[in-house]
DNA sequence: GATCTATTTTGATTTAAATCAAAACAGAGT
DNA sequence: ACTCTGTTTTGATTTAAATCAAAATAGATC
């Protein structure tokens, strides 16, 4: 993403991103209390981030794919505020926070480019406000035209596939209980704007999805 | 914040924060669409930022007192996402983004300071998710808590303000209408929790109120 | 102080979603 | 292929919040 950067420099960025990991599905990469150190960036795979409310309840706080990055939450604390677990085998780099920061005063341009995705990060989480005034099925097209617009971006296909995560998880993010999720999924179904297949869909009509979200972020 | 700065550094930090501005309520410090140069940092007074939608409804995104950042969501496109208007007489102090990331190279520690902030804005956002699973009065509890905890950080009281919004405002902001902001704040005060007097509030009892919020985030 | 407007409260009714319950289905493991 | 478990769908009922409506209150302006 910078450029021109010098052989030292580069050296710095390599050994910056050279900390891979393996998580398999089910595992966790990081959980809440635990001391922040690094930042993880999504190579492949797919993650669920979570807290744990007191009375046992868990609320889904966001959906992670490739090439986005997890933990920015907790250099506000130096220690994680929530869970982030994989719904598939994953894969992610590893970057130590203090030599983000530390190579970024040698490379503006990467520091910048870091400041454009916490920024990004806002504009999203603010964007979830917006969800508080709509009725489930505009929450639903909202939610899948926002899966589909990020796909898109990584060359997958906008208007065909699978999710990763349950009705239940997709309820808890959204708001809405799974039975509400599941009757919202059968609805745009049966107005033809989507084909729901258990985990497979397809958006059939996305002109009038989007429509239908009454307006709003697909990011 | 930072220490231990030379001659220099202080000069550079003086001028980065040196412009100030007074917006009288009812003025916007900024519009969403306009071209991003400075966050704001307010002096004094009380914002609201809000989003308005195709149908022309108006969504509320936060509510911004003394010492917080305006402007971090605009970062990321280089373009205002959101409006921002005085809710009360205020002063803000601008700061142009790209002196603060020239500044913060030369000091470590504001650039640190700067990253915090921006976390700290992703995990307040993030735990308006948590809304989600509430119920009316519940959210109404939660969002007193992050009130008078707000307060109290600035040293006034906890327990006795005035709510410098309507409560529409606050409606669109919890994703409830103004009739249930309105019964909720009744029913807590029949409940003992609170007075309420119009726009001034008294928490009467933290403890039950927060109890009252099922757990959650008062920041 | 009186008037006008915007805001807030309260009530009656409707509506959307939660809840309760059960059946259908899918996937993992044997 | 069969069983077990977790997930999803669908239906009936209850509940919380939205909506519709009107009165009460507060603030601003003259």
């Amino acid at each position: 993403m910078p450029v021109g950067l010098d052989e030292q420099e580069i050296k710095a960025l390599d050994h910056l991103l050279n900390q891979r990991h393996r998580i398999r599905r089910g595992e966790h990469l990081h959980r809440a209390g635990l001391d922040f150190h690094s930042l993880y960036a999504v190579r492949s795979g797919f993650f669920k981030t979570y807290v744990l409310q007191e009375d046992g309840r868990e609320q889904v706080t966001g959906f992670h794919m490739t090439g986005e990055v997890l933990g920015l939450d907790a250099i506000s604390t130096d220690m994680h505020t929530c869970n982030a677990v994989a719904l598939e085998d994953s894969e992610v780099c590893e970057i130590p926070f203090v030599k983000l920061e530390e190579i970024g005063r040698a490379i503006p341009s990467l520091m910048h480019h870091f400041h454009k995705i916490m920024s990004r990060e806002i504009v999203h989480d603010r964007g979830m406000l917006l969800l508080g005034g709509m009725k489930a099925g505009e929450r639903l097209a909202t939610f899948l035209l926002n899966l589909s617009y990020r796909f898109a971006k990584r060359g997958y296909s906008p208007s065909d596939f699978n999710l990763r995560m349950t009705r239940e998880e997709i309820g808890s993010y959204l708001g809405l209980k799974l039975e509400t999720v599941s009757r919202a999924l059968s609805r745009l179904q049966e107005d033809g704007l989507i084909d729901v297949n258990s985990k497979h869909i397809r958006l059939t009509d996305i002109g009038r999805l989007r429509r239908q979200t009454g307006n709003s972020f697909c990011e």
